[in-house]
DNA sequence: CCATCTTTGTCCTGAGTCCGGAAAAAGTGT
DNA sequence: ACACTTTTTCCGGACTCAGGACAAAGATGG
């Protein structure tokens, strides 16, 4: 099911693209208000992306006060495949052109099973998608990973929790399986493009977007553009120091202290076993014997319960979190803070927290008109990042 | 002694600006190799500049095997100015358009004294230096102040420690009484731009500049663009909090552990004098009595003295501002850091002490292959950053 | 229903841009 | 002196592109 779709031929072109991308369909008078281009210059381009395709006529527009203008839209049969790889799930979408989701599937897996084990499942949901009808084939596909990636070439370096991935050539082969352009990164910065392309950091040049699911990260976009750093692993905060001196709890990445020792999914499940063990929650307690273990989402019900305990642990590593983003509000100076991941759950009680620790650690020079709020998109900002990822990428002069 | 210089017309002037000013003067052959553009239209465009004057010829170039090339080269009058508005002294110089320093002087000065008396000092040093002969006029200066700055204005916003430029026009004020263009931007930034320019960070794209002078602070470089955040004030790093809980240092700006406390030519000085009087250092209490009271400089002459309580100030200073960047290092991945600033004089013993506490803190990584390196530039690296700020200003299409 | 006005789309011309070949200019090396 | 290189200038032809003229399509008002 190979496609070759085309690409634009110049850089009006991807402008006029990624317009239509991102305001939907339009007609041609009204793309020319927004592109300053001469009439005779548009009306060229724009036959031009309607011979390769990538463009239809769709019907005329309202009248403006005469003559009718005619519509434009992107192909309706273009399709991308977002792709989210969590450490314990896998997410698949398909969007149209304009990164809409079409059609979304999750599946528990654990990263570590390895980077064969994991193609195959999500090419399995490709195909399931599919078989839904909501696509033929893919124009492109982006792909998210739980570890620093070399960009340019799409290859994880050295992840931590992914170590079976470490050089493998992700974009390459998965480009090979789908017949189609791929782009791979860091899922943390695609849930950032999720939620600027169309969740609460629209029209915000410069923003945090910090994920707490398994680990923590932190998504980097700086004038507008994802920041990845000088190799790729930007906004790794998960072992940044909170406690320091011999008495930090011990990390599983050998130092002592991390913020990842003290919350995030793991830290937290463990903590709440304990406070059930302990006899600190009966609530977790009864909860641990039913299922054997405790994750994030059993502390997360027991707080909405009232369970003290469970709501003791939440403000704690809202805190030690909050502190960590304190000093990167100090450095960074975002316009937004945006908080997403598989522990939103925990809502409102960690913003809070999160809240209070920032406000008062940091200058009200960064802090002064500074929103921290919850993502928007939840489970899909990943896969419509990959989306606008792999979107950015064809929507560019070739 | 107004001037009016004339601006490139386009981007291919302005790029060929910046290659002569960074490259110094050149042969249009090897301009030709350097741009990709037809033979025709680059002799085109070098004859616009040589007739605005924004460039000069300047001999015949060596053969290089055939018929010499004739030399191009800046305006060999252009004048730029630099300014570092620190917090307790002024530094102004004279550099000509490939950003050489031609004149440089040096003044203590309170910058809480204002505005007014600091720019009646800036002026009088402004002309001092043309009256050596170094310069006729100014066809742009740059100035840096030491705190946060609202960039497209060139004005101060709410700076803590020199409350009386909040909102005062420094921009239009200087551009005013100097005749010229006039850029302003916060004093970290503009010695990123000098390291970047004439110092370590040339080749880098993404670092950090961390100046430790009397308050410390650290300019952002992201993709070889100095990064200011939402409201100008990025880098802010003094106020992280360093030791949490009530038992932390109280700081000046009311909240308590604020790296500021701990570190930095302040927090230094206070320290030293408390040694001196607790007896813990012979030696800085005899510099305490010949000088009425220590600055950083005493600390730095005593520790090269051998004096193991100044050692000791400086080791645990660096380990706490190590402490910070190791933070800053997971977070932003930088490929370089640059420490410099006033304190610099502690030299290797404060970069060891830096160097052991990020290095063991920060994940390899991100630690991989990561320099860390005092400033090469010491005092100029301000006035060059500031020049380099308004050079690239007026060679860019107007 | 007709006349007039507005908006949109198309066609065309004239101005400008720019690439690259040809040839001249200026050197090098033998 | 001669062959070869490199640099520069000159110039023709191809291409681009803005904007005016005009046609098409609709709105408005009488």
């Amino acid at each position: 099911m190979r496609r070759m779709t085309a690409r634009p031929a110049n850089a009006h072109q991807a402008r006029l693209l990624r317009l239509l991308r991102d305001g939907g369909p339009n007609s041609r008078a009204q793309l020319g208000d927004l592109v300053d281009l001469s009439r005779s210059k548009l009306a060229v381009e724009i036959d031009r992306l309607l011979e390769t395709g990538l463009v239809v006529a769709d019907g005329l527009a309202a009248s403006r006060g005469g003559r009718r203008s005619h519509n434009i839209r992107l192909a309706p049969g273009l399709r991308f495949l977002g792709i989210d790889i969590g450490a314990t799930s896998v997410d698949v979408a398909v969007t149209n052109a304009e990164l809409e989701v079409l059609g979304h599937l999750n599946q528990p897996m654990d990263v570590r099973e390895g980077p064969v084990a994991v193609f195959e499942q999500v090419l399995s949901m490709a195909a399931k998608l599919r078989a839904t009808g909501v696509a033929e084939g893919f124009d492109g596909a982006g792909i998210g990973v739980p570890g620093p990636v070399r960009f340019p070439e799409g290859v994880p370096v050295a992840p931590p929790i992914m170590p079976g991935w470490d050089g493998f050539p992700v974009r390459e082969a998965l480009s090979q399986e789908l017949g189609c352009p791929v782009m791979v990164d860091n899922d943390v910065n695609l849930m950032a493009l999720g939620e600027q392309h169309a969740g609460v950091a629209r029209s915000v040049q410069d923003f945090l977007c910090v994920k707490i699911g398994t680990g923590v990260g932190c998504g980097i976009v700086a004038g507008g553009e994802v920041y990845r750093g000088a190799t790729g692993s930007a906004g790794d905060i998960g072992h940044i120091q909170v406690e320091h001196g011999s008495q930090g709890r011990q990390c599983a990445c050998g130092n002592r202290g991390c913020l990842e020792a003290y919350f995030g999914g793991a830290a937290l499940a463990r903590d709440a076993e304990e406070a059930a063990r302990d006899g600190r929650s009966p609530e977790l307690a009864s909860r641990l014997e039913a299922a054997g273990r405790l994750t994030a989402a059993d502390v997360a019900a027991a707080a909405s319960a009232g369970d003290t305990a469970s709501l003791d642990l939440i403000r704690v590593g809202g805190n030690r979190i909050g502190q960590v983003i304190a000093g990167l509000v100090s450095f960074f100076n975002p316009g937004l803070v945006v908080i997403g991941g598989g522990v939103t759950g925990l809502g409102h009680t960690l913003l809070a927290s999160i809240r209070t620790q920032v406000y008062r650690q940091s200058l009200p020079l960064a802090t002064g008109n500074l929103p921290i709020v919850l993502g928007e998109l939840g489970p899909v900002a990943g896969v419509i990042g990959a989306a606008r990822l792999i979107s950015d990428h064809l929507f560019s002069p070739a």
